[in-house]
DNA sequence: TGTCTATTTGGCTAAATAACCAATTTGTTG
DNA sequence: CAACAAATTGGTTATTTAGCCAAATAGACA
């Protein structure tokens, strides 16, 4: 079975993975489902090359997955849980005020 | 309303606030309650100052809270629902073989 | 008030991350 | 096979982030 350890940093890499804004508007086109990646560069407006790294490293945290079929890689969420967690983020406010809680 | 463009923000400002190993650390230890920063400097075992901005971070993104008490600020999580968050986590395994989704 | 304790802030350096361009890979199709 | 298209990888530079030390705050309490 996984030490704490281990399964602390894969979450840190999964989380990581969807820290960054490019990546978690890849990650929200994807619910509608999958998409090629000169789709999501598209989507993205940066270059191709910055997007393929984009997508390596949420592949490599397991957040995504991909197929190749003929010309194109398609990728989609590895999971369908996505929803729920940014609906949770959702309720977090950010505030600088101390105390208060949102929920 | 907020824009897309702003709840997009927010959202990443927030996973961000938990993609650093120790600040996601932080967030586990305080889903038992709430702790001061002394308490999470041992648990994170770097220097109170480095830990004071990890802090600062999360409360900042709306994730915790933090409320003075005599001599100590006790921090402690600005919603429960970060359990779910991180059993969803759970379920992407990492991988960097393609295809094969986890759920 | 002066001192002690807990915490935060400022400043600086080292390390990690992101973006672009160019070159390469992989597979398609004439 | 040659030319092409889609995507990835390598290399470089600029920006961001993290960590430590030292200094500053804020409150407790003798």
């Amino acid at each position: 079975m996984p030490s704490r350890q281990t399964v602390s940093s894969k979450r840190s890499a999964v989380i990581k993975a969807l820290a960054h804004p490019s990546r978690l508007l890849i990650a929200e086109a994807l619910m509608g489902g999958e998409m090629c990646v000169c789709d999501l560069k598209d989507l993205v407006g940066a270059d191709m090359s910055t997007v393929s790294k984009h997508l390596s490293i949420m592949r490599q945290a397991g957040v995504l997955v991909s197929d190749k079929r003929g010309l194109n890689n398609y990728y989609r969420l590895a999971c369908d849980c996505l929803g729920d967690f940014l609906r949770c983020l959702d309720q977090l406010a950010p505030r600088n005020v101390k105390t208060k809680p949102c929920c």
